[in-house]
DNA sequence: TGTACATCAGTGAACGCGCGTTCACTGATGTAC
DNA sequence: TGTACATCAGTGAACGCGCGTTCACTGATGTAC
């Protein structure tokens, strides 16, 4: 670095500040993407926000969508700390439903930026940040699959009904994550959502146990 | 106008130019933005795609985002004549999951650009936009809920219970109608797509019609 | 029917601004001896 | 331990370009008489 450097900053390697530029970076494209999307931010909003000039971040990132699939990497870390939250729980269908979605409001509240990027750029974010995220959530649906078939009960289940119910859970789930998004910060709206969540994913998960035996 | 008349433009009047130029510039925004968002798009794209002077699109719209919001109107149009189309058939639980999907498919295919522009500007649009889109899609909840208390076996729901499903219905169709532009042009892929959908709504029907009898 | 005037969709020049990217640079940090 | 050199995160000037918006305009269409 060739500036000043601040009372923080002592002490720290070369390789230190790097990454801590990288992570303002970071931190400053998700924030500065929020209400609208990747696709529309620029180089210089992100630069300007971090307090470097535009050039230097090419010493970080190649171009806005290489940033984004950083961006995407980072909020599957989120979501997978999630996924691994709801599998620490006892499985059985009793619980299974109000714990599940308790876990999903909770990480979805604390790692909001996160889960916001996901919806939104799976929609709209540029070709390549779309796809991979596309890729991760199936990547998701398959894991999924395979804990349902640890359910009791669903033994009988072929592996194409548990991938078509897998699927649907997410489905059903990511929108969930949109709502609480939306609902975040009003009480009220966010307990309306979780249990709207709730009766969904009992509503599934009983027609999928019925399914069984009427093929 | 002050241009040359082409020679397809003789015997019109000024309004019906009028009209002309609006509809070009409502299908060139549609297909420009295809590939990212409208939040990405410019005005001068626009103008440039329709072959007008910049300056032009003014007399039209006050701004992209109002065009978005034009833009919203137009494909909940499209969306609206598919949901008709849904209605006009017999409603049995038997035929009922496979006519709606053939219907479903059918009209995304056919109005591909409109039904993209909804899912993807619901999630990533300008504010004012996706606040429509999502009112749009709220409406339509509401009205299968009515739908489906029209159904046979049904009549003992509670509102509430109609609404929660009828907003798990939409999600499903919502995700699918994404599946089926995804996959549009690959007829296996769709068939697959087509194949998932049915299997999802048959389950959610099951499990909502064994719900009442498990409050 | 003809004439005079109003309307208004589209024009074209101009503006200041933010954009991505290039380039040569600086100077603190890291390394080899 | 001290010295000489290499590395490289960040700088700053400069570029050509597309952006939204302003303004005064043109000339065909529409309307009032």
């Amino acid at each position: 670095m060739s500036g000043p450097i601040r009372a923080d900053e002592v002490g720290q390697t070369r390789g230190e500040r790097k990454e801590r530029t990288r992570r303002a970076i970071l931190n400053a494209a998700l924030a500065l993407c929020e209400e609208s999307s990747l696709v529309a931010l620029s180089l210089r909003q992100v630069a300007k926000q971090v307090g470097i000039v535009p050039t230097a971040f090419y010493r970080h990132f190649d171009s806005i969508e290489s940033l984004g699939l950083a961006l995407v990497d980072e909020s599957f870390v989120s979501l997978r700390a999630m996924l691994r939250d709801v599998r620490r729980h006892d499985p059985t269908y009793r619980d299974i439903v109000d714990q599940s979605v308790d876990t999903l409001v909770t990480h979805v509240l604390k790692e909001r930026q996160h889960f916001q990027f996901i919806v939104r750029e799976r929609a709209a974010g540029p070709l390549a940040v779309r796809a991979a995220i596309r890729h991760q959530i199936e990547l998701c649906e398959r894991e999924l699959a395979t804990d349902l078939a640890r359910l009791p009960g669903t033994d009988t289940w072929s592996p194409e009904h548990l991938q078509v119910l897998s699927s649907l859970i997410v489905t059903a789930m990511v929108a969930t994550a949109e709502d609480i998004v939306v609902a975040a910060g009003r009480p009220d709206a966010e307990r309306v959502v979780a249990e709207r969540a709730r009766v969904q994913l009992r509503m599934v998960i009983i027609g999928a146990r019925q399914w069984r035996s009427a093929p």
